[in-house]
DNA sequence: GTCTATATCGAGATAGAC
DNA sequence: GTCTATCTCGATATAGAC
C-alpha cells in the first residue's frame, strides 16, 4: 500500500463514487456513505479532512477509470478510426446507468460549475474532459490530420454529451443507440477525407 | 392579478429563478432568496407550502420564458427553416450566462434527474424540453417532412445541449459560436432534401 | 486505526403577533 | 399580508476513549 493505501479508504472512495454519480455530490451525505460502507461517519476524518477531499479522491478515481477505458480502446485495435469507434460505443456498455444518471463526468461537471466557493475541484473536473480530448486528438493526428484535431475532439465530445443528456432526460434507450450510431456514421464520413 | 398575483410572490419566483440557474436548486437556500428579495424567510410560506413548490413555480416561469422566445422566432419570419435558425442562435443572446451557468433547462434537468424522492418536478422538467421538441417538429412538418420530425427534433436538441455543455465546462466562447454555426450548416444541409 | 459521543451550524418549516 | 421568533432536523466536523 502506498500513501493512499488502506482498504477502508478505498471502500469510502468507491461508495462515494457510486453515490455522487447516482444522487449527485451535494445530495450525498456522510451518513449515506456510512450506510453503504458500514464505516461510521466520524471515521471518515481519519482519511479525509473535508467532504471536498473525498470529492477530489473520487475525481482521481474516475480519471483512473477513464484511463483504463482508453487503454482498452487501444488494446482492441491499432487503427485510430476503430479506436474512436470503440470510445463512442462505450456508453452502451453502461447503458442502464447512463439512462438513469447521465454521464459520470458530464453530470458532475454540470453540478460543480455552479459551485460558488471552491475553484479547486473545477480544475480537476476539466482534467477528465482533457484526458478524453487529448486522446481523441492523438487518434486524429495519427490519421494524418493534426490541424483538425482540436476542433474535431471538441465536436465529438459535444455530440456525445448531447446524446447522453437527451437519452437521460427522456430515459430513451432507442435514442441513445440511434444517437451513437449517427455519431459513428459522422466519424466515418468526416475522417475519410 | 389572478390566482397567482401579488408582487411579492413574483419577486420570490424571479429571485429563485435566477438563483436556481446560477447556483443550482439544491445549493440555493431560503436565506439566499431572502437576501436577494429583502423578503424575510418566514414570509415565503404564505405563498408556497414547500421549497419544491417554489421550484414548480420557477419551472412554470421558464416555460413562459421559452414560449415567448419561440413566439419571437415566429414573429421574425414565416419560413420554418429561418425560424429554426432563429432558435439555434438564441444561446448567443444569453452568451455570458450560458458560458457561466449552462442551459437553463439542461442544467436544471441534470440536477433533478438525480433527485431520489420527488417525481413531480421530473415531469415538469421534461415539459420544457417537450415544448421545444414539439415546436421544432412543427417547423419540420411545415417543411413537408413530418416523418423525420421526431428524429430531427431530438437530434437538434442533443446537438445544442452538447455544444452548450462543452462551452460551459471550458468557458469557451469561440467554441460556442463555432458549434452554433456548425449546427446551422447542418440545418441547411439536412433540410434541403 | 477504529469507534462513540458530541459540537456547531444552517437548512426547511411553523406559530402566532401585528 | 407581513414580520419575528422559534422549532426540528440533518448536515459537516471535532474530541477523545479504546
Amino acid at each position: 500500500m502506498g500513501t493512499k493505501g488502506s482498504a477502508n479508504r478505498q471502500r469510502i472512495v468507491d461508495a462515494a463514487d457510486h453515490l455522487f454519480y447516482s444522487r449527485g455530490y451535494n445530495q450525498t451525505s456522510f451518513s449515506d456513505i456510512s450506510d453503504e460502507t458500514g464505516i461510521p461517519r466520524g471515521n471518515f476524518y481519519y482519511y479525509f479532512k473535508t467532504k471536498e477531499d473525498i470529492l477530489a479522491a473520487v475525481v482521481d478515481a474516475r480519471l483512473v477509470e477513464f484511463r483504463v477505458m482508453l487503454q482498452n480502446c487501444e488494446k482492441a485495435t491499432t487503427d485510430p478510426l476503430q479506436r474512436l469507434h470503440s470510445l463512442v460505443q462505450f456508453p452502451l456498455h453502461r447503458e442502464s446507468q447512463v439512462l438513469k444518471y447521465g454521464c459520470p463526468i458530464g453530470s458532475l461537471s454540470s453540478e460543480l460549475v455552479k459551485e460558488q466557493d471552491t475553484e479547486i475541484s473545477q480544475a480537476r473536473l476539466t482534467a477528465v474532459f482533457d484526458l478524453l480530448k487529448n486522446w481523441i486528438e492523438e487518434q486524429i493526428s495519427e490519421l494524418g490530420q493534426p490541424a483538425r484535431a482540436n476542433d474535431f475532439a471538441m465536436d465529438l465530445l459535444a455530440r456525445m454529451q448531447g446524446v447522453i443528456i437527451l437519452s437521460n432526460v427522456y430515459r430513451d434507450t432507442a435514442f441513445l443507440h440511434k444517437g451513437i450510431k449517427d455519431i459513428q456514421n459522422w466519424l466515418n464520413h468526416t475522417l475519410s477525407n
